[in-house]
DNA sequence: CTGTTAGCGCCTTCAT
DNA sequence: ATGAAGGCGCTAACAG
């Protein structure tokens, strides 16, 4: 059977002490003279103690987790956001709780079960929140922070890069460098990212005078942008320049482009994506992209959460994060 | 300030019922009578009830949750690993509490907290463990599972893909199709999984009166194995094939192949990774690769962790898992 | 089936 | 600076 552990009682005995002189050993800023504290560490030492977190979590109302949301880790985008927050959160003492949910009803169990681990903020990274468990946060103080997500409900955070503007640098850009037939694939159709992108997209081809000349729907998927991209390179007359939603999707265009309809990029065709993933900087690729502020987003994000936490009470805030243009060779000059 | 959450004290004054009637109903098999527990879920409801983990932890002495520890999650093997962990033991009622560890310092502090965090289990993904925490790990029938990484100490479990055999394949398929001057890209130095590729891979050539032509150090990294690479295609003899410990530095060696040596793939070179992650199926690369069997290595895991929790003593056991041969257009024929 | 009673391991006043 | 005492919110016997 499993040994029971050592406690701070046993400690304390060993060591000839008060089970509260052995607490005040493993508190931070607890008044003990150097002497016992000495003896208590031999004694926790020899024994093997451990202080016990969720007794300490019970008392002190803070279980210093962070409960992660994510409805993909096979993006590396989120990926990478999902470690630099682990690392982050690890430097102030916090361990990051994760939970993956996909579908709706299973987000319904899943909130379920954060607010019962008494997380002490949730991050929702690439996942979305129902405004029923958005309510019930913010009526239990329990920060929450979106990235790249919205939610329509109040006292819920935002930390997203400046999609828009990315989108329209895109729809400038490649105006600017000549493309004339712009399609572009549309992300998961309910996220934000994806319509801002697009709208600010439009809108700059539009203050040209111009307008896309074809759009269809992706889900930010590899799969989905490789159908997407047979069909529209079937016809007759075809796009010169295809801005995807994400790089992910991108990648998929020039592949399928390259691999089946024997076209060359960016000779024939011009493609420019979303994100910055490692990928797009491999010289098969060399995409043209925009690159969201990754490591500003988390730290951003923390902050919120751990000043909300700090301070006990939710607030809301919503940052926009500035995006940075990476030209690489996928669009001609 | 923090609101105070609601506690199945005020649940059960309201309901007019005790409070252990309250937290009968918020327990699977116990006994209550239809009536009351409608009272006390009416009650609960009204109040916005959600009982408390950590002080359900503190008595029943499980928290529900296993300790992964993780260096890279950059790596979409390892991330494709976590994903499929995190849904597996959330089905069983667990959760996953995430921790990064790189260098050796970082490991131990590391390991202190998970110590203190009461997890039930550890499951080791790509990180390494030094054997005097493996053995607090054991001393505290604390179960703990390695994926793809050796620990030299009697407790431990280990679960691994067939490295030996996945190697040896390759060595075989390579001389089958012809190749003359074959290379080896070796992963980590340390990995017991490079070491055994390597292995294999060797025994099949010896097997066949050869030896491998050229070995490389690599770190599974892309930037490594793209330096390796200019190395290697250098000289004015030059590899015909090039085994790289995993599909990362394969990737990297087709890419440098292509872009910088203009050399083409697999005319010139032929190149096999390790993994089968979801870029060697890319129309780019179409990378000939040993699949590691993924879900079977995670619900291999899964069910050495929960067979230990449950039965409150740790076995260590080591599962070998087959790998799947994957031919693609990386090897000509 | 239900209420009463003890804690789980620790932190935190409050005296000393 | 230290010890004693009282919970944190809940589960698990134990009576009834």
């Amino acid at each position: 059977m499993r040994k029971r552990p050592v406690t701070s009682q046993e400690v304390a005995a060993l060591a000839g002490v008060s089970q509260s002189a052995v607490s005040r050993c493993f508190s931070p800023n607890a008044s003990i003279a150097p002497k016992t504290r000495e003896k208590v560490l031999a004694a926790a030492k020899q024994l093997g103690y451990r202080p016990n977190a969720i007794a300490r979590s019970l008392i002190t109302r803070t279980s210093r987790t962070i409960a992660v949301v994510m409805s993909q880790l096979d993006n590396p985008f989120y990926a990478q956001m999902l470690e630099y927050a682990s690392r982050r959160f690890q430097q102030h003492g916090y361990h990051l709780l994760l939970f993956m949910s996909s579908d709706e009803q299973e987000s319904a169990s899943v909130m379920a079960e954060i607010l019962q681990s008494q997380a002490d903020g949730i991050l929702m990274l690439s996942a979305t929140l129902s405004s029923s468990f958005a309510g019930e946060c913010v009526a239990r103080s329990i920060p929450v922070v979106m990235i790249n997500r919205t939610v329509a409900f109040e006292g819920v955070s935002q930390v997203a890069s400046d999609n828009y503007h990315g989108g329209y640098w895109v729809g400038e850009f490649l105006i600017e460098r000549g493309c004339e037939r712009i399609a572009f694939i549309a992300g998961l159709a309910e996220s934000s990212t994806s319509s801002q992108r697009r709208q600010g997209f439009l809108d700059a081809l539009a203050a040209h005078g111009r307008a896309c000349w074809a759009e269809a729907r992706g889900d930010y998927q590899f799969a989905t942008a490789q159908a997407v991209t047979r069909e529209l390179f079937t016809a007759d007359v075809y796009p010169d320049a295809v801005f995807a939603a994400n790089d992910h999707m991108a990648i998929a265009v020039i592949d399928t482009l390259k691999a089946e309809m024997d076209l060359r990029v960016p000779e024939d065709v011009a493609v420019v994506g979303f994100d910055n993933i490692p990928v797009a900087a491999w010289p098969s690729y060399q995409l043209t992209t925009v690159q969201q502020p990754i490591e500003a987003m988390v730290d951003e994000a923390t902050s919120l959460l751990l000043a909300q936490i700090a301070s006990g009470h939710v607030a809301g805030e919503h940052k926009v994060l500035p995006v940075t243009p990476i030209v690489r060779a996928s669009v001609r000059r």
